[in-house]
DNA sequence: ACGGCGATTATGTATATACATATTGAAACG
DNA sequence: CGTTTCAATATGTATATACATAATCGCCGT
């Protein structure tokens, strides 16, 4: 019967995305297990007293999130889930190249103090002005360039960066242990180098580049976003895992 | 002017369809460069000759897939090439061009059976001498390339490959569930296009290219390598995750 | 000039309605 | 008895309309 009403306390804010986060609940808790016959859009629309439209708008979200599946004259349906989970390893620069029995060398190249401009605030997803340090560093596998690095450092959530040069210490393991993080995220993609990045990495401008961007929180508070540049030739991801767990 | 009116020949089917396709063109071909303000809702509507809503429809899409931003009193923009992607986890195309709203296209390209060259059995890690399947493929984002895939499948372990053709179905989903795979590993790197990637992509040669390779084995069997190669533009691969829970 | 305030404007959400389309199930028919 | 036809039904798409919300612009008064 009808759960609503009233309309009581809830996240998403718009009525059909309350009934799609209801909906994916019950599914991803399993209330709802795999080929179980979701209530029709008629039948949702009068549980919440909407349109069909609105529950429409929610089903088809669903549906192409890959959560449930739609058949004309027979209704929806929820999918059986279709995913496994691989992790890719956060890679310490230092380690990459001594495997690669080369000897590593560590440059900072520049180090600013500032405001943090727009752009910074994107990068870091920060939602509130706030000082940020903005570092570049050269990573190095015996003569050669093998990495160069973009850092922003949210001063806000890391004071103590504040105070340090990195001078003899990459801000990446400075970084570790003195905070925790409890989420990152990774970008990687494929550039072509800008002259900036050639001049750095020794390579022909426009020359492909792998470019791996991650973003670090800890407890909600963005503290770090770095993009380490790699030359083509100098480096391959590798990523390893089985299925599920 | 009016481009519709009679509304030609066409992809989607549907008119919100189209409007978000025709969009992710001119920005997945760059066109319409990052911070570009798209037309209004009401200009479109004008444009299609259609209701807002069906604009606002598709304008919802690609903001949710991440190709835009919208801003309230001001309108919608393009936004940088952030591009979506789905996590690392998944790695089945037709899943990431339609999260992006897009309709996917596969193609069949070639189809070799052979005795294994020296090049395949390294690159399959196949110890001993055996036949394998050459596939290469095509997928697409609407009228784009999106990926090209070049994929061996060890004919020893997947005897029933060897009769299928692969023209409607893509050899990615067809492994699936028939080879339960124990164990996978990926390498991610970025490379310069050949001509021939070039051309399949539709790109300049030279052009910087994601390439993504997996190799898959099922009970300590290689079952299949394949490699995936994305225009700079068109991908981002993103990986979230946490520590633990 | 400066700061505040309201009007304007584009998007966000929801509604009732309409018709298209695919599929099911049952009735009609050879 | 099998097949064709047809109506019922659930989803798919589109429309006109309405009001909410947020952000911007310009006006106004101090």
């Amino acid at each position: 019967m009808s759960i609503v009403e009233t309309a009581d306390a809830e996240a998403g804010g718009s009525l059909h995305q309350r009934i799609l986060s209801d909906i994916s609940e019950k599914i991803l808790s399993g209330a709802w297990a795999p080929g179980h016959r979701i209530p029709f859009e008629h039948e949702l629309s009068v549980q919440y007293n909407c349109s069909r439209m609105t529950v429409n708008k929610a089903l088809s979200q669903l549906a192409k999130a890959g959560l449930i599946e739609r058949r004309r004259r027979s209704g929806s349906f929820v999918r059986r889930p279709q995913s496994q989970a691989a992790v890719l390893e956060i890679h310490d620069i230092r380690i990459e190249v001594e495997a690669l029995g080369l000897p590593y060398r560590y440059e900072r190249v520049a180090r600013h103090k500032r405001r943090s401009s727009a752009e910074d605030r994107a990068l870091l997803e920060l939602a509130n002005l706030g000082p940020v340090l903005a570092l570049e560093c050269g990573h190095f596998a015996g003569e050669r360039p093998f990495a160069h690095e973009q850092r922003l450092i949210n001063l806000a959530a890391v004071p103590d960066a504040a105070e340090e040069e990195f001078l003899a210490i990459a801000p990446g393991p400075w970084l570790i242990g003195r905070v925790p993080w409890s989420e990152a995220e990774h970008r990687i993609r494929a550039v072509a180098a800008d002259r900036h990045i050639a001049a750095a990495l020794e390579i022909a401008a426009g020359a492909p580049c792998l470019v791996v961007e991650r973003r670090t929180w800890s407890a909600d508070h963005p503290v770090t976003h770095v993009r380490f540049t790699y030359a083509a030739e100098s480096h391959t991801l590798v990523a390893r895992f089985r299925p599920q767990g």
